[in-house]
DNA sequence: ACAGAATATGCCGGATCGGCAATATTGCTG
DNA sequence: CAGCAATATTGCCGATCCGGCATATTCTGT
C-alpha cells in the first residue's frame, strides 16, 4: 500500500467519477443554453476535454448524460434509507430520505441558482422525447433500487410479495409529481412542501379532496 | 355527403391506425423471436409491407414501435374511466377501468398464448435499455391523459391540485408493479388478483405487512 | 519496481435519423 | 362524377449515432 489515500476509494475511481460528473454537466449545460438538437456529443466531449469515444464509454448518448444528474440524485434516497436508524417507522425514515435529496434548492437538477431563462430551458429541454424516455428510465432504475432496500429493512421478499415495489413506487411518484408541478408552476415553488404533501396524500390513501 | 361509413372516422384513419398496429406488431414479433440487435428498421418495414420511410414516419424507432402496444393500452384507461357512470366513486371506476385492459390474458403485451418460449424472449427484450426507456416514456405519457380524465371527473384543477397527478400516477404504479411481478415469475402467474391487491394496498395508504 | 488490470483513444462500418421534394391516395365540393 | 385540396407514402441524402476492435496510456496490488 502507498499511503492513505484521501476519498474512499482508489484515485482511479473517484477520477472516473469527476468525469462522469463533468460530462453530465456539461451536458446538461449545453443543451439548456443551446437547445437539444444544437448541441452534438462531440461538443460535450470538448466541453469536459475527453476525446469522443471516451464519452460513448460513460454514457450511450446526449440523453443519458443529461438523465445522469437525475439517476445519481435518485439512487442516494435509497442510500440514505440504509444509514437510517432500523428502530424508526419506514414511512418516516423514507420521508425524510427523500427529503434529504431536496432539501436545499434546485428545482430539477441542473441549475443552482433559479435563474428565470436557465429554467424555461429545462422546460424546453424536458420536451424532448429522448430525454423523457432516458429520465423516465432512471426513475425506474432508482426505484428497482429503492424497493430493494425497503425490503431489507422491512424483511420483506421482494420476489413473494408487492409491498416493497409498491412503496418504492409510490415514493418515486411522489418525486415526479412534484418536481413536474414545481415546474409547471410559472412563479418559482419550493420543492419541499409540494413534495411532503404529495407523499401525506399518497399515505393517507390518497382521499378525495 | 357520401355516406356513412362503418367505423368513426374515415377510411384514411382507420387504414392510418390499422399500419400502426401491424407495424408495431410486427416489431414486438421480431424482437422477440429473434432479439433486439438482429431486427433492424428495414425488417421491421419489410414486414407490415411499407417503406423504411413510412415506418419513420409513425415511430422514431424500433424501441417507440415496439413501446406503442403498450401505450395504447395504458390510452384506454383513460379513456374507459371518461365513459363509465359519473356517480360511480372515483376509485371504483378507476379500478374497473385498469381491470378492464388487463382482464382476458396477455401478461405483458406481445403474446396471446402464454408459450414460455415467447414469455422468456419477452424477458429478454426488455433487459434493452432502449426500450426500458421508450416503455417507462410511454406510461408516464398515458399517466398525464388519465391525470386529466381524473381531474375531469372529480372536478379538480390539475394546476393546482396534486390530486388527480397523483392518482394518476398511483394507478400507473400498479399496472407496472404487477406486470413486472407476474413477468419475474417463473411459473405463469394471472395479472388480474395481483393487480387486484397492488391498487388495494395502495388505496390502504400501504400498511406495512 | 513490476506485472496485470482497467481505462482512454482512434478508427471504421453499419444503422439511425430527419429534412426535402416528388408521387400517390383519399376526402370534399361543385 | 370530375377536379381540387389535403394528407400519406416513398426515395434520396448527408449528418449523426453506435458499438466492436486494436492500441497506447494510466492506475493498482504485491
Amino acid at each position: 500500500m502507498v499511503g492513505g489515500h484521501a476519498g474512499r476509494g482508489g484515485l482511479r475511481e473517484r477520477k472516473k467519477q469527476r468525469t462522469r460528473e463533468a460530462l453530465s454537466l456539461a451536458a446538461i449545460r449545453l443543451a439548456v443554453e443551446r437547445g437539444w438538437a444544437a448541441v452534438t456529443v462531440e461538443d460535450i466531449a470538448a466541453a469536459a476535454d475527453v476525446s469522443v469515444r471516451t464519452f460513448r464509454n460513460y454514457f450511450s448518448g446526449k440523453a443519458e448524460a443529461v438523465a445522469a444528474r437525475h439517476l445519481d440524485r435518485m439512487r442516494r434516497i435509497a442510500d440514505e434509507l440504509r444509514v437510517r436508524p432500523g428502530d424508526e417507522p419506514l414511512w418516516e425514515a423514507l420521508v425524510s430520505s427523500v427529503e434529504a435529496q431536496f432539501a436545499p434548492d434546485e428545482d430539477l437538477d441542473a441549475v443552482p441558482a433559479p435563474d428565470p431563462a436557465q429554467v424555461d430551458g429545462v422546460r424546453v429541454m424536458l420536451t424532448e422525447p429522448a430525454l423523457q424516455g432516458e429520465l423516465a428510465r432512471a426513475h425506474a432504475l432508482a426505484q428497482d433500487e429503492l424497493a430493494a432496500a425497503i425490503a431489507e429493512r422491512t424483511g420483506t421478499d421482494p420476489a413473494r410479495d408487492l409491498y416493497p415495489a409498491l412503496v418504492a413506487a409510490a415514493a418515486g411518484s411522489a418525486v415526479a409529481v412534484a418536481i413536474e408541478h414545481c415546474l409547471r408552476a410559472e412563479a418559482p415553488t419550493p420543492l419541499g412542501p409540494v413534495l411532503r404533501d404529495a407523499l401525506e396524500q399518497l399515505r393517507a390513501g390518497l382521499p378525495v379532496p
